[in-house]
DNA sequence: GCCCTATTGTATAAAAATCGCACAATAGTA
DNA sequence: TACTATTGTGCGATTTTTATACAATAGGGC
């Protein structure tokens, strides 16, 4: 026991996981059975003004999933996030943290198995016993700058972009549930602690700084005093106005000041705290 | 792959692990691997007002450690978390909250593989590769009232008992992380949610309550206005007076009203919410 | 019984934070 | 030049927090 054996498995079933998993057949034998990673990143959409999550729809079967990926035996699951975040969406991200580890024992509901099935009777192969094998998957959550990314498919996937929330669809498996637990991990977070700096640009408004609370609080805030609240926080920096073209005043645009918003993040901003 | 079969063993290995592991011979072959789960139970002692921590004392190596168990494969982790808390302490709880996943590649550190092996040395089994088998583990954490408890160790233990959390000694493997970060959970809790009513007994005393705070936040709290902001939650229904004996001013007791304080955990107590 | 001590419950003033609303400033348009 | 939509800010009213004071009181010593 505990010494497990790779059975013999013939070579097309390989060839089968390596397609599922993003894999080189060279890594199957690198990778830490039973436990995978699923990344819920959040980007904010500064045209559009309105929160995002990144989506991958699959190629096998057409439904959309968070992005996700296999362990190794020689990672950590933090470096494991990162990595396989690239590797299936081109994007790197300086922060992620995890936040639930999910372990349901039928992930995968038995109609997502017979559609999976039915799918794979094309290549020939017996793969019902693995996707009845059981995982358990370790979610991760970021906020990132929308503007700088330009998420990427995969050839697991037939699309890979930013979804507005509003908009998300059901999501396979039980990605919908990490979704959702991911929204209240920020959502307390931002409680306590500005989180924000990561999802907007270098330069911003205090219009779209307002519209990231708004969104992961999912209600409105009063304009003024958020305003005041925001610069009373000592971590912003003013600088030149935004002309947008628009007939009104224009905005100014402020920055975080690193500095000080390392503190304050250290700090927190609790009830006792 | 991914059929993982158990190699063939000898029977005194068998008994080794299911020494180590708290298991009968026949649980060996329902067990996932890979994974384990381990909790900190937090207590809070009403006669020296403390808080405690729930540890055992494992009899190979003797040193200190966390409860913790494994998952079965027909099991979430919170089932087996609640599980392996009673086989293991004999303690049942209502509530057990999972808060990080650990997955350092080496949670054994070399000293400790080497001491184990030493001891297991007399068993007369090779165990050197099962000591370095990878383990994850997701922590869980919990609050109880100590009054209603009686630890008992199990056959692998020598000892479970409440500890002082000023008094905890090393723990093995990476359990001082594991405790750390508990405290810092429910430090954070703490911040927008009251939840101190599993700590305490039935009926409570003010002096208890503001104790339970100051031991998560390691700091003291001033007294006259922690006792109008508790009572200000609206939360407490008050009662008889405590005679303690004592030349001074007697105390009322209070007992969480529990409608009013589901309600206002459900609401939470928040910078925006 | 009478003073003393340690602790508890509460009141309150001062300081700070929050909230709602008003209003001036202003980039562009008609 | 008037008008519109939006932004920055001021400010009083209200609420919350903080620090401190003080009365109440259970028991001990005499």
């Amino acid at each position: 026991m505990f010494f497990y054996c790779v059975q013999t498995i013939q070579y097309k079933f390989y060839i089968f996981v390596a397609y599922f998993f993003n894999m080189s057949f060279y890594n199957i034998e690198k990778i830490l059975p039973g436990h995978s990673i699923d990344c819920v990143v959040f980007g904010f959409d500064y045209n559009e003004q309105e929160l995002n999550v990144l989506l991958m729809k699959w190629k096998m079967g057409g439904k959309w999933a968070l992005p996700g990926g296999v362990v190794y035996k020689d990672e950590i699951l933090e470096d494991a996030a990162h990595r396989s975040l690239k590797e299936r969406t081109g994007i790197s991200v300086s922060v992620l943290e995890q936040f639930h580890t999910f372990s349901g024992i039928n992930r995968r509901s038995e109609e997502e198995i017979q559609l999976m099935l039915s799918i794979a009777a094309k290549y020939d192969i017996k793969i019902e016993k693995w996707f009845r094998t059981r995982y358990l998957t370790t979610g991760f959550v970021t906020v990132v700058n929308m503007e700088n990314t330009t998420p990427v498919e995969d050839i697991y996937s037939s699309e890979c972009r930013w979804v507005p929330i509003k908009d998300k669809p059901e999501l396979v498996m039980d990605h919908d549930d990490i979704f959702n637990k991911a929204m209240d991990h920020v959502r307390i977070q931002l409680s306590y602690l500005p989180i924000s700096m990561a999802l907007l640009p270098e330069k911003f408004t205090m219009k779209a700084l307002k519209k990231v609370y708004e969104g992961f609080l999912g209600k409105p805030l009063e304009r003024s005093n958020f305003q005041s609240k925001m610069l009373k926080l000592d971590i912003l920096n003013r600088h030149e106005k935004l002309m947008t073209g628009a007939a009104n005043k224009a905005p100014y645009l402020y920055s975080f000041d690193k500095e000080k918003y390392e503190s304050l993040l250290k700090k927190g901003i609790g009830l006792f705290v």
